[in-house]
RNA sequence: GUGGUUGUAGCUCAAUCGGUUAGAGCGCCGGACUGUGGCUCCGGAGGUUGCGGGUUCGAUCCCCGUCAGCCACCCCA
């Protein structure tokens, strides 16, 4: 048996290929229907770029080593780091806002389960340089836009937005410290997920008094704008500081997303970056990891680059949404199929099945034929198990007449077609 | 990194209490079928039962280790 892939990486056989494809393709239409331009960068770079700014959550598991020439490096776990560096050096010679995306594959050195390997795929959109809730607005669009196109509604997914100036706000309102702050946030991370006692002990256990718990759970459970009002009254200036939140969501409605949109303060986020906006794609049911992330990092750019622009962005991944679209059946079949199979029937055909081929794949068509003597009835199991459109017979018979026979194998008819007339009829009938 | 659980053909699975040569379906290859395809029939290839060790007259089965998958933690691109 030769090695195995190593954990958490992946083989793509053709059929998982096709799907990979398919991921990408409908990935870019989407971008660039937004306006967005495609970006890449190399897929090692220096361990410092990560060290520096995305906080000890992403660092404990970069998958990094040493060089032969010493140089610490690590596999990109994420995008942004690489795009703020790109951005920061040109800045100044690129039009604001701009709009990049990407679709890198990422990696990272950590023990792998369900819609967690060490390497996927992920689309990486960016909108930097402009401040307002409407960037905010667009990014989210675009995120759902780009799930939503592969024929996933509302009831299949749906995005979860909060935002850090809020929470920030709500917590100091509330009193707590700065260590009682940092398990707030890691608490309102887990609500959904972990039992509501263990939250409370958690909380209790950082000395967080019992109105302020009490406070938390009622936010944790807000999902409207007129529930936040009510539940934030009188923290600090929690509303106040919603007001971006509240013209981002408001903009989503006038866009028609209302439905795929809900507020929830407990989205967090783990990246140290974040300084706004946050925000996921789950699956509606809630089976499945976070198909999606991302939020407003206006700092990271002055940080890393030395200048100082906003930005947002987020990454969507390609493990968890290929669960989810199999799991709805919206798996397309295999694109790679041929157009045109040609069959000869004796020896002396070969030579023209040959100058048919070469001159159909100069046409553009996708042409096979088989490539040693075959009994007809074979050479057509060939082509339908080729998932191909069309088959062409030649044999002595049409070529005493100048003709061939094109077949269409999925109606079960076939049709005489004169030899020099050939490659206008395929093309025509492929069309249909 | 911690704990639990599972590993038999390319895939999905079977194999009696520990007992002779580890089977089936699908898939793959060939034939029936030298001018007409998705069907049918026949045949074939394909296995170090994940790997290593132990117990036993004998191990796919029991024990230990290891590797890998899955699940839960940790954490979350």
């Amino acid at each position: 048996m030769p090695p195995l892939p190593l954990p958490g990486f992946r083989d793509f056989y053709p059929d998982e290929f096709s799907l990979r494809t398919h991921l990408f393709g409908t990935w870019r239409a989407v971008a660039t229907r937004y306006g967005f331009q495609e970006y890449d960068g190399p897929p090692l770079e220096p361990l410092e770029l990560y060290t520096a700014k995305s906080g000890e959550e992403i660092v404990t598991q970069l998958y990094n080593f040493t060089d032969k020439g010493g140089r610490e490096v690590a596999l990109r776990p994420e995008m942004t780091p690489t795009l703020a560096r790109m951005v920061a050096a040109r800045a100044n010679g690129l039009r604001k806002p701009i709009r990049w995306f990407s679709i890198p594959q990422l990696y990272r050195y950590e023990r792998q389960q369900r819609g967690r390997l060490r390497e996927h795929f992920q689309l990486n959109c960016d909108l930097i340089g402009e401040p307002g809730p409407i960037g905010d607005a667009e990014i989210i669009a675009l995120a759902v836009d780009a799930v939503r196109a592969f024929g996933l509604g509302p009831s299949d997914f749906r995005v979860r937005v909060s935002d850090r100036r809020v929470l920030s706000e709500l917590l100091a309102g509330l009193g707590l410290d700065r260590a009682q702050v940092a398990v707030a946030y890691q608490v309102l991370d887990k609500f959904g997920r972990a039992p509501r006692e263990v939250s409370v002990g958690r909380l209790r256990d950082a000395a967080v008094g019992p109105d302020a718990i009490g406070r938390l759970l009622t936010l944790s459970g807000v999902r409207t704008w007129d529930a936040f009002r009510e539940a934030a009254a009188g923290l600090g200036d929690a509303v106040g500081a919603a007001e971006p939140l509240r013209r981002t969501l408001a903009a989503l409605e006038a866009m028609g997303l209302a439905e795929f949109v809900d507020l929830d303060l407990t989205i967090v986020r783990g990246l140290a970056y974040y300084t706004g906006t946050v925000f996921e794609l789950f699956d509606a049911r809630g089976e499945l990891r976070a198909i999606c992330g991302g939020g407003r990092y206006d700092n990271l750019l002055q940080a890393l680059g030395g200048v100082d622009l906003p930005a947002l962005g987020f990454g969507l991944g390609d493990v968890v949404l290929t669960e989810l679209l199999r799991d709805r059946g919206l798996v397309p079949g295999d694109q790679s199929a041929i157009d045109v199979f040609l069959a000869g029937i004796g020896e002396e055909d070969a030579s023209e099945v040959l100058a048919l081929a070469h001159e159909l794949r100069d046409a553009g068509l996708r042409v096979e034929y088989a490539l040693s003597p075959q009994p007809l009835g074979k050479q057509l199991r060939l082509a339908d198990a080729r998932n191909a459109r069309l088959a062409v017979v030649l044999g002595p018979d049409e070529r005493a007449r100048g003709e061939l026979v094109v077949k269409d194998l999925a109606a079960k008819t076939q049709s005489a077609v004169r030899r020099d007339a050939v490659g206008a009829w395929l093309l025509e009938a492929l069309r249909g």
